[in-house]
DNA sequence: TCCTTCTAGAAGTCTGACATCTCGTGACAT
DNA sequence: ATGTCACGAGATGTCAGACTTCTAGAAGGA
């Protein structure tokens, strides 16, 4: 892909889906769609600073921000002195790093997602949940069970727990119906939170262990009990900083291969 | 933490240790270590960035480019007019993000590392080791097999695997024996690569998954057959993104808890 | 053939300015 | 009193242009 692909392929593209964000941020996530979809495949090199910063029309120190933020998870690598490569192996959506859910996931892996056994409740929240959450004791919260399903055989169990008071909205009413139907047709929940409560998710936090299959659990999966899973217990948090739902996803062994990339910075 | 012990801990600040990279990461490293060190209170403000700049005798955009680094791996939070803040849940070792090794593991858990049944020997490469290093069919390798000790229980056991060749000096003389003596020391191999052989990690990338422990594994760890591990299997490659040792690590389930940091940069 | 030197070109660093966003403060009208 | 608005201080984001340092290959000489 050379410069003037390039050029056309930023001027054509679809900046509105991140709207509001930095501009460093919307070249970064650019670029990083132009990995991911094999458009600059691994190894070749981008175009030098300069030329990048001209034909795209934005500041050198805008485009060497992106690059860094491309660089620290890993799509690229510069070398000093002689230039910028994609990597050799950079993420795919089974990388861990980036917070995609379990739809990309499937989807990536290059089979059908779909959902069954969904369970939509009310609950007060556990202790686990208020101090993940930052909640106050048994402060009702909206649960979202689902089993997910890969070209229809089962490989998550996911748990979601909102907190209520956000789907508030300023003249009383609640958003929590719109959700459950979005739901219910499997749209993402971020996607929601994004196009209809101007949310955006920032970045999560999870906590990840191997486990063995409870009978709940096991069932959901159609697993015998005992079976091995890998446990995602994670937090989300928005723009702020603030939390804004907790998941637990529960993995078939060996449905996924999870990549992370994980970066020397500390040395002493 | 103020502006003037901030000036004056740098100033002091070990160098050395991180020779030869660039100014931009020492300066991310030495923020980090500040933070994950305590110094610098998760949900502080740091100082503004021409502050920051001027009292570390370093230009901004140097500045901007490590805070920008720190924001990536989720240490710090940035507010577009608002200021820089240590994030209120900073990595810490346990965090995958971060390639820091067992030892450093096992320490920040507030437990005393140990190795029990080491075992080097030479071996030639695997198919798998081969498509992981980029090595030429049954070339040479060295394995170090170790069961590492947390307070004196059995928490992980890794496998390191390492081309004979990386080991080779120029007057046809080996270094192979000082490693040994330095793994059986309770050292780092890291930091021998570090030291003895000029050679920096500069990041690995690790496949993880549940794991029932097979007969050989369960034996070392002192399990029984069919427990849950955690598999981390990772490769570690240089500054020119060449692999350069791989692992696999099996962790006892729930021995330690791991963290990752998951960025939302992907959304369509 | 081998070694050294030179050079083009790349990323890294520096400087200084301006743009934009956030939030508190205080004037003002209600 | 109270709510609204405008303003300004202070922070990060973006811009522009120059200079520095490193790398790899070309050129040239022993």
């Amino acid at each position: 892909m050379d410069l003037l692909e390039l050029q056309k392929a930023f001027s054509t593209w679809d900046k509105d889906a991140v709207e509001g964000r930095l501009l460093n941020h919307k070249v970064a996530e650019f670029l990083r769609q132009l990995i991911m979809d094999g458009h600059l495949p691994p190894e070749s090199q981008l175009p030098n600073e300069p030329d990048l910063s001209a034909y795209l029309d934005i500041s050198r120190s805008t485009v060497r921000s992106a690059l860094s933020t491309l660089e620290q998870s890993g799509f690229i690598n510069r070398i000093w002195g002689v230039g910028t490569f994609v990597a050799k192996d950079p993420p795919t959506y089974n990388n861990l790093n980036l917070n995609s859910g379990v739809t990309q996931l499937i989807r990536s892996a290059g089979l059908e997602p779909g959902t069954s056994e969904i369970l939509i409740t009310t609950r007060p929240a556990s202790e686990r949940i208020c101090s993940h959450l930052l909640l106050e004791a048994d402060a009702p919260t909206l649960v979202i069970e689902r089993v997910r399903l890969a070209d229809e055989k089962r490989v998550v169990f996911t748990v979601d727990v909102i907190p209520l008071k956000l789907f508030d909205l300023p003249n009383g009413q609640t958003l929590i119906d719109e959700l459950e139907a979005y739901v219910r047709n499997q749209q993402s929940i971020y996607e929601f939170f994004r196009l209809h409560m101007n949310l955006a998710i920032h970045h999560g936090i999870a906590w990840i262990r191997p486990l063995s299959a409870e009978q709940y659990i096991a069932d959901r999966l159609q697993l015998r009990e005992g079976s091995n899973l890998l446990h995602l217990e994670q937090v989300d948090y928005d723009n702020n900083g603030e939390p804004v739902a907790f998941s637990d996803e529960y993995y078939v062994a060996d449905a996924f291969r999870f990549q992370i990339f994980r970066s020397n910075q500390v040395q002493r």
